[in-house]
DNA sequence: CTGAATCCAGTAGGATACTG
DNA sequence: CAGTATCCTACTGGATTCAG
C-alpha cells in the first residue's frame, strides 16, 4: 500500500482505486453473467457450456472462465481422460452472487415491459418532433 | 452463418432476442449504474451529477442519461431559470433497481477481501509456474 | 476436447469545440 | 448551465488457425 487513503467513503464505488468497483465491473461483464448462470445448476464441461450459451466464442468463453477462476468465482477441474475432460463449476462463493443475478432476472421479467412501453412512448414522442 | 441451431430456449437471456437481456444490458452498463445510484438520494443537476461522478465525462452522461430516460429509469425536468436549470431524478421503476444495486453494493463490499485473495493467490501460482 | 495465439473490424468513449 | 457535434484512439470481441 502507497497512501491511507479511505477505502470506500459513503459506500459507492466512483473512486476507481475502490475495491467495491471491480464486483460491479464483474456483474457488468455480460459474458460472466450468462457463464455463471449457465453453471448454476451444476459442474458443465467447456465445449458443453460453449453449446449452450450459444452466441459466446471460444475466445471469450475462455477468456471469461479464466477471469472468473482468478477471483475465485469459478473453479476448474481437469480429468486425464482419453480427450482431456475439464469440468467447471461454480464456488461457494458465487453462490450468493447467483442469488442477487437471480433476482436481477426477476426484476427485469417484472418489468421489462415497462421499459418496453416507456421505449415506445419515448420514441414516438420523438418522432414526432422531427 | 455458422449458427445451424436457432435454439430459442426460454427463460435464460441467452438469446439476444429476450427481452430481459435488455436489462441486463442496463444494469451492466457501469456509467449507467453510477447515474442511478448518485440519484438515489433525490434529484441532481446535470453538472453537479457530473461532478461528483468525477470521472465521467460529458459525453457520456449525457448519453446515459438519455437512455436512462428512454427506458423509464430517469425523469428530466426543466425549469425556464435565467441559466437553464434541469433536474435528473429516479422514476418510481428505478426505485426497486435501487433496491438490487445496494445488495450488490453489499456483496461486494462483504467479499471484495476473498476476491482480492482469490487474485492474488492465484497470481502468486501463475508467477510460480513462469 | 480444451484451449492459446493472431488478425482485424466495429465500437465505446475521451478530448475538444461550439450552440441555445 | 446544459447540452450537441466531430474527431480520433484504444479496446472489445469475433473469426480463424494452431497446439497439447
Amino acid at each position: 500500500m502507497t497512501a491511507p487513503t479511505p477505502l470506500s467513503r459513503t459506500g459507492d464505488a466512483y473512486d476507481p482505486d475502490c475495491p467495491t468497483r471491480h464486483v460491479l465491473d464483474r456483474i457488468g461483464d455480460k459474458w460472466a453473467v450468462l457463464v455463471m448462470l449457465t453453471l448454476k445448476d451444476g459442474p458443465v464441461r467447456f465445449n458443453d457450456l460453449r453449446r449452450r450459451i450459444g452466441a459466446i466464442s471460444q475466445k471469450m468463453l475462455s477468456q471469461t472462465l479464466k477471469s472468473l477462476e482468478r477471483d475465485g468465482l469459478v473453479s476448474r477441474a481437469a480429468y486425464a481422460t482419453v480427450p482431456v475432460t475439464v469440468e467447471y463449476r461454480l464456488t461457494d462463493m458465487a453462490q450468493g452472487l447467483i442469488g442477487i443475478l437471480d433476482q436481477i432476472t426477476r426484476w427485469a421479467e417484472g418489468h421489462v415491459g415497462a421499459i418496453m412501453d416507456a421505449r415506445r412512448a419515448h420514441d414516438a414522442r420523438e418522432a414526432e418532433a422531427a
